[in-house]
DNA sequence: TGGAAACCTGAAGGATTATTCGTATTTTTC
DNA sequence: GAAAAATACGAATAATCCTTCAGGTTTCCA
């Protein structure tokens, strides 16, 4: 398959004076606040620097195209959202099942919260998707859920193990993505994330007797 | 996310000679050509109609706009899902393990087979998200899972129900999604609608005893 | 203090696209 | 067979957007 020369995403120019870090700094956030507030449709790099009290010319020197600066974003929130969720993995006072649990809790919570950049940045997807720099992940989240998964059913086999994990992350993610999208009353958030972990429990739970 | 005054999605003339079908047919079929080999960003009604053979102006003497046409390809491809769906749940001669599970490999190899375009459809759902006729739905199918999930969990009370057939249906489409993003065997599909439908039926399970 | 490096600016270029509308062609109707 | 209705055409319009670059400003450092 031929790959397009699709333009780097990786930024252009490491900012070196303070003054710089600070104006990468309101970009990032303006760029944030446009994508929430305006959607994908309207998140225009003209528009970022106005918001971020900034000329375009700036923005262009620490990102080489609109599709870094939406990356850049995209990998940000996944960072953070990964430690949230590393940190819960790894407390070790409590049972699999129930930090599973607590997980998927606070992980509904947290795509609520943000919901509207979470899904701008969805539906932004198609921009950056084919960058080289996209492609690469291999986090040690991983390894985070890897442990967990041994943990959780020491008895299965290492195939066996790596689905299940598999599917529980792709689920909460795309579930939890799905579920955000619509505004949701706290009350509504516990409901949901408690049956999706109700799900997850049951299926962790059957393949822990079954083999 | 500011709702944009978006203009009506629904047809605007309907085709009242046999030409006129034939060309409206052939704007879908290239539409859906265009949308899975050049994906969103470069689908235009331009393209489209090149494609297709026919002139842009003639286009738009049936859609309104491109949301239009996006709309329509992506209600169609619902429909026919829907209907594959429905055909399999209501196969009174299996038990409802059995069927949901054989309903699981049924879509996710279906949109396997189709990944390109219903992928590309997803990428470009945000150009119709806010368009009235995309809100409207209530089908015939929402019955036939209710019927379904009566089958599954008699014992259970309506609010239980309800919530485990919205989580699972939510699961199966966002899931069945994201998989066909990537490019996969035969064997990789069954291996993973198997792991997905043992999910569900653990989950059913656990919710047939102690609900 | 002065020169160099880093930084910032924003108008303008270049490209793409959605959609319209005046005109031409085909089909139907009477 | 002629008027009317339906259909088809596609160049032109108007808008938007990404990105660059030539020239100015600020900060650093010796």
């Amino acid at each position: 398959m031929i790959q397009r020369p699709s333009p780097s995403i990786s930024t252009r120019k490491k900012p070196k004076q303070a003054r710089a870090t600070e104006l990468v700094a309101a970009i990032l956030q303006a760029a944030a606040q446009v994508l929430a507030s305006e959607g994908v449709q309207r998140f225009t790099t003209t528009r970022v620097a106005e918001k971020a009290g900034v000329s375009v010319g700036s923005l262009y020197q620490y990102f080489p195209n609109k599709a870094a600066l939406l990356f850049r974003l995209q990998s940000d929130e996944w960072q953070q959202t990964t430690d949230l969720l590393c940190a819960i993995l790894e407390d070790g006072g409590k049972p699999p099942l129930e930090r599973l649990r607590i997980l998927v809790h606070a992980f509904i919570r947290s795509e609520c919260e943000e919901a509207a950049v979470r899904v701008a940045l969805n539906d932004a997807a198609p921009l950056y998707r084919d960058a080289p720099e996209a492609r690469e992940a291999r986090s040690s989240a991983e390894r985070t859920a890897e442990k967990f998964m041994l943990e959780a059913l020491p008895e299965a086999s290492q195939a066996a193990r790596a689905m299940a994990g598999e599917l529980i992350l792709t689920t909460l993610s795309t579930v939890g993505q799905d579920f955000s999208a619509s505004p949701r009353t706290s009350e509504e958030i516990e409901t949901y994330a408690d049956a999706l972990a109700d799900m997850f429990c049951a299926y962790l739970g059957s393949l822990g007797h079954g083999g």
